[in-house]
DNA sequence: CGTCTCCTTGACGAGGATCAAGACCAGTGG
DNA sequence: CCACTGGTCTTGATCCTCGTCAAGGAGACG
């Protein structure tokens, strides 16, 4: 993991071109705060495998993710760690009050791109803005749930409702309104050891279980970061999660 | 664990005399705002054992405690549950925007006091007073980290070192001014199978890891509901949390 | 074709769950 | 005062899921 400097490829892009515009915090903007958010913000990349920042770095700025994926780490000081969550476009990085710090460390998965606005213009968009913040309240909620049903996958289920619960939940395309459509094929752009760190188990026990599902005709292994689902129902019945509970944007910090 | 009306003991009762008005969110509340809550919120009391609200629930209020604790649970349809947390004098159960359903069950450890404010309030305090919803972004923040070590701990850790955390965590009292003591005796009004739940645990494995810190003299066993810590440094050591990390304020959703 | 990385599969063992029994304790009633 | 009762906690014996260790397979790339 090796640490870049973002490159900054663009210092006007607009909203208006944005693939994420239409979701989570930006679709909340209105049009002078989408405007003043177009001002301040520039578009940064990030080559796949190297880090966005350090847990325990200055945070100086947000990003919201407009392509591309990112894991978000947790370390214990033995090397154990525990992956927080993968941040796909439209997510959240940073915290849009300005914190002091970064909790997590944050690895591109894939070659990314990031809106990027500075702490200090943070201020300046809230103080302008009164919706600003509250446009971020949906977001912070919905993680604290997302987080607590982490908590339940973690602390309660066994490894096979694990993995179940996680293909399933990357399987659900959440819509604009809301709605959601099942996707038959998803990609798996991170390694068996991220799968691994994410649901609280080894490298091993994700291959046993996916070689398992595949042995079940509930999925089929496309190629390492390709799996095709054959049996939603039977996968949503071993993640024994609520219908009904999909979540859209994350945001990390 | 039975439902119960809360009993409304008062309806003039002010901030200035709240035993929490110096912590988490109340602390941050302007003299106008804090005016305003005194004059929306009321008193509610609730019995040991009985339940605030069940997850799913409509929510109509939001509540912060003044004395006493009550448990956050999260089932699955099988009937295991995880505990998402303890919620103490200071914490928050709710949303400031006015969710629509409540997320967990929230049941009663001891007899305790909440002081409530009602959902449609609740947009009036938000939209007379800017500073209102800025005040609760440092407790989902905040709320968001915590669920995020939660995770770290579910995922990476293993018996001992999870108790450990937990008695560490509970010895902590944050002081207005973000410093912080460590108690040499915590009270643990839950019972064996909470503690279970909440370290996704079992209940014999809690009591046996509580024999063996007894026997490595870690801990002195005063009662069922009481411990004293006689190592401080080592408990934390296994607990192998950094230092620095401590969590004043919690909020449930 | 060799090397590197990642993934899969097998054998084995350990940590914690499960099952079972008994201890402790508070409350209740004789 | 003691016996009884029901709930909670502790302790022991056994089992099983998943972690650990080890080896081999499959791609990617020079």
């Amino acid at each position: 993991m090796i640490r870049t400097h973002l490159s900054v490829v663009s210092v006007d892009d607009s909203c208006f071109e944005c693939p994420v515009s239409s979701k989570g915090v930006c679709l909340r903007y209105g049009a002078s705060l989408r405007d003043a958010v177009s001002k301040y913000s520039v578009d940064a990349i990030i080559k796949k495998g190297s880090a966005l920042a350090y847990a325990g770095d200055r945070a100086n700025a947000l990003f919201i993710i407009k392509k591309g994926e990112i894991k978000a780490i947790r370390s214990l000081r033995d090397g154990r760690q525990q992956i927080v969550g993968f941040a796909r476009p439209g997510d959240i990085i940073g915290n849009p009050q300005g914190q002091d710090s970064f909790d997590c460390t944050f690895e591109a998965l894939t070659d990314s791109v990031l809106c990027k606005t500075r702490t200090k213009d943070l201020h300046k968009l809230s103080s302008d803005h009164p919706e600003y913040n509250s446009a971020f309240m949906d977001a912070v909620s919905n993680e604290i749930l997302r987080r607590g049903d982490q908590n339940v996958l973690l602390g309660r289920k066994r490894a096979e409702e694990r993995l179940a619960s996680f293909i399933t939940e990357r399987a659900i395309d959440v819509q604009h309104d809301n709605s959601f459509v099942k996707l038959d094929v998803i990609n798996l752009p991170m390694t068996r050891l991220d799968i691994a760190d994410y649901l609280g188990l080894t490298i091993e026990t994700v291959s046993r279980v996916l070689t398992i599902f595949k042995n079940r005709n509930l999925i089929k292994i496309v190629n390492k970061s390709r799996i095709e689902i054959l049996d939603h129902d039977s996968l949503a019945a071993l993640a024994c999660e609520e219908e009904s509970r999909h979540f859209n944007t994350r945001i990390f910090l």
